[in-house]
Formats: structure tokens, sequence, C-alpha cells
DNA sequence: ATCTTTGTAGAGTGATTAGTCAATCTTTAT
DNA sequence: ATAAAGATTGACTAATCACTCTACAAAGAT
């Protein structure tokens, strides 16, 4: 076993059910089955282990993200490709997702990079963009159809994380759910 | 002044700025220009302070919401009114919005009894359901067009709040969003 | 085999924190 | 005017926390 990812799989859990600053270091240590010099051998700081867990779990969202966006297919496809790949992402890593949002609004989200940020954003505001373009998406600002998108898929995730329902129900909400999108923002 | 209010203000700002845990309640009274066992005379733990701070803030975000939003007109209408009050009083409130979404987003927020919760959103819940029993809204999970909903205007806000618009431009977006908004769900 | 680097451990430390308490001030009721 | 109740203060405390340090073990290189 790898002490850095179980350092890195401790954290996740108990920032997500106590907070980042509810959470201490030590039990963090505990829970990863570590000792506590070891968490600081790996992390020389709480706030580095903070953002390094959202970097890793923002990378592995992004990775699960693009999979069968394949440049051939058509924009309605690569969009619906991404839009089902991050909800079901969401779906199998609740936790991970929980976290993402949690870290969004918290005082450390001011910590990342506006060029990180952007990294992470500019493929989608491009793919948004070459919509505009090909007049396959309405001429509304860059930024505000990309709050669109983003929340919706958050509004969609959150039904689904409350109404408990069947993988192939599921299925269903996240494919109509698509067309609802799709027919607001075309 | 009444210094119950101040410590509220104050605990706003700072937790807004550094989040729950990070903010120490000395610096909270500090921030507010009382004593440190002042604070402790109103509330007597961190967490009752927390708690009551989103509950203040909650009950003036729905007392705001509500204005003009007279039963005598169409749901649409009603329906459009609540849309402009939340989304104006989130213009007009950044760090409370920002504290409402803080809050969800957090270990305390499982400490609203499901009871208060749902006191909250049954008004909104019952809004949908007429909406749907009357033929407006289409026939969808009355907790997806919640959620839908208030992704909607969760995502306006944030591209309000990133898009420093002027006034008139800003009650342009409200509207013709909000007409977006509308379309989807009818 | 020996040296170097890296990983791991866990007791220890100084700073910080939520919450207490006894003393004073202010307001209200009679 | 006086008593009771409530508000305010700030020093204090016991606990907790992020992080350090020294010692030791494992692995790799030469």
């Amino acid at each position: 076993m790898d002490k850095q990812k179980e350092i890195l799989n401790a954290a996740l859990k108990l920032f997500v059910e106590f907070g980042f600053h509810g959470t201490p270091t030590s039990k963090i240590a505990k829970e990863a089955g570590v000792a506590n010099g070891t968490l600081f051998h790996y992390y020389s700081t709480k706030e580095e282990l903070i953002l390094a867990l959202y970097k890793d779990i923002k990378a592995r969202l992004t990775s699960c993200m693009y999979t069968n966006a394949d440049k051939d297919k058509s924009l309605k496809e690569i969009f619906k490709t991404l839009y089902i790949n991050t909800l079901e992402w969401a779906s199998d890593h609740k936790e991970e997702f929980y976290f993402i949002q949690q870290f969004h609004t918290s005082p450390f989200f001011s910590l990342i990079s506006s060029e990180e940020i952007e990294k992470q954003t500019k493929p989608h505001l491009d793919m948004i963009q070459q919509g505009i373009k090909n007049k396959i998406l309405k001429p509304l600002p860059l930024e505000l159809l990309f709050n669109l998108i983003n929340s919706h898929i958050s509004g969609i995730n959150q039904y689904l994380s409350s109404a408990n329902l069947t993988g192939q129900k599921q299925k269903k909400v996240i494919n109509e759910s698509f067309d609802l999108l799709w027919d607001m923002i075309t």
C-alpha cells in the first residue's frame, strides 16, 4: 500500500465529514494508518495537503470526463459525452465531487492561481465559443453559458444524490436532463 | 448599536473570508468590538453562533424573496418575481449569499433539522407541484425541477458576480435568463 | 559490504483556541 | 431609591493543534 495515497484517501474522507479546519492532521494520519511525521514528510503543511488533494481529484475528474470524447464526433455528441461522463463520475465518486464543491466555497480556493484555473476552464470555454461561432449555441456571453452548464450539472447531481435511483433510471434522468440543457442553450 | 448584531456581522465577514474553523471566536469578538465573554453571553458555543447566523440570513433572504409575490398574479409572474428578488438580493448581499453556499457544503448543514429544511422548501415545492398540476410546468419529478431552478439561480449569480455589469445590464441578464429557465421547465 | 538517500515513526513543543468565571457596569421594575 | 436582572468585561484555563526533531529502518547505488 502506498502511504501517500492512504493519506489522501483519509484526508478526503475526513474533510468531507468534518471540514478542513475541523479535521486535525493527527486524525488524518491515524485514519491513514501512518505516523504523524509521515504526513509531514509528504506534505510540509496542512494547506499543501489540501491543495494537493484538490489537484489530484480535479485531475482524475478531468481525465475521466474526456474519455470517448473523440474529435470526429459532432459538437453536440462531444458535449453530451462530457456531460454524461461528469455526472457518472460524480455518481461513482460522491465524496470526491462533494469535496470539489466544498473546496470551491472555501478560503483555500483563492490559493489556486488564476493560470491553473484558466488551464482547467480554457478547453471548455473554447468548445463553447466554437459552438457559438458555428451558430449551434445561442449568442450569449461565454461565461454565462459556462456557468449555466456547470450549475445545471451540479443541480442534476444534487437530484441524483438525493433521489436514490436504480442505474437504469439514473441514466434516463441524465439523458433527458441533457436534452433540457441542450434545448436551453441552442 | 446592538452588540448581538455586531457579532453576527463580524462573524459573517470573517467566516466568508477565513472559513468557520479558520475564524477564532476571539477574532469575531474583536472585529465586533466586544469582549470575548460577550460573544458567549449571546451564543453559548461557536456552533450555536454559526447556526444562528445561518438562520438569520436565510430568514432575511426568504423575507425579501416574497416581496411583491402577490397571490393574484399568474404562476409565471410569481415565479419570475421570486427569481428576480432572489438574484437581486444575492447581488446586494454577496457575503450573505456566499455564506449560505458555504454553509450548505459544510458539516454544520447536517445540524439543521429536516423539519427546518422542509419548512423552508415546502412552499417552493408546493408552487412547483401546482405548476405541474396545471400543466404549466413539465411533468418532471418535483425534486428535479426544484434542483434545476435552484442551480440555475446559483449559476446566474456566479456569472453576475464575476462579470461586473452595470445595474441596467444586470437586470437585462436576470430577465433574459429567467426566460431561458422558464422555457426549459415549461 | 558500505554509504546515501528516502521513508517512517512518535514523543515533544510552542502557539492557539473554545469556553469559564468572578467582578463590574447598566437597565429595569417596584 | 433600591433591588434584581441582565449585559459586559478580560484575565484565565484546559485542551488541542500544526508542525519539529531525533532516531531508526528500508532500499538503492557503488
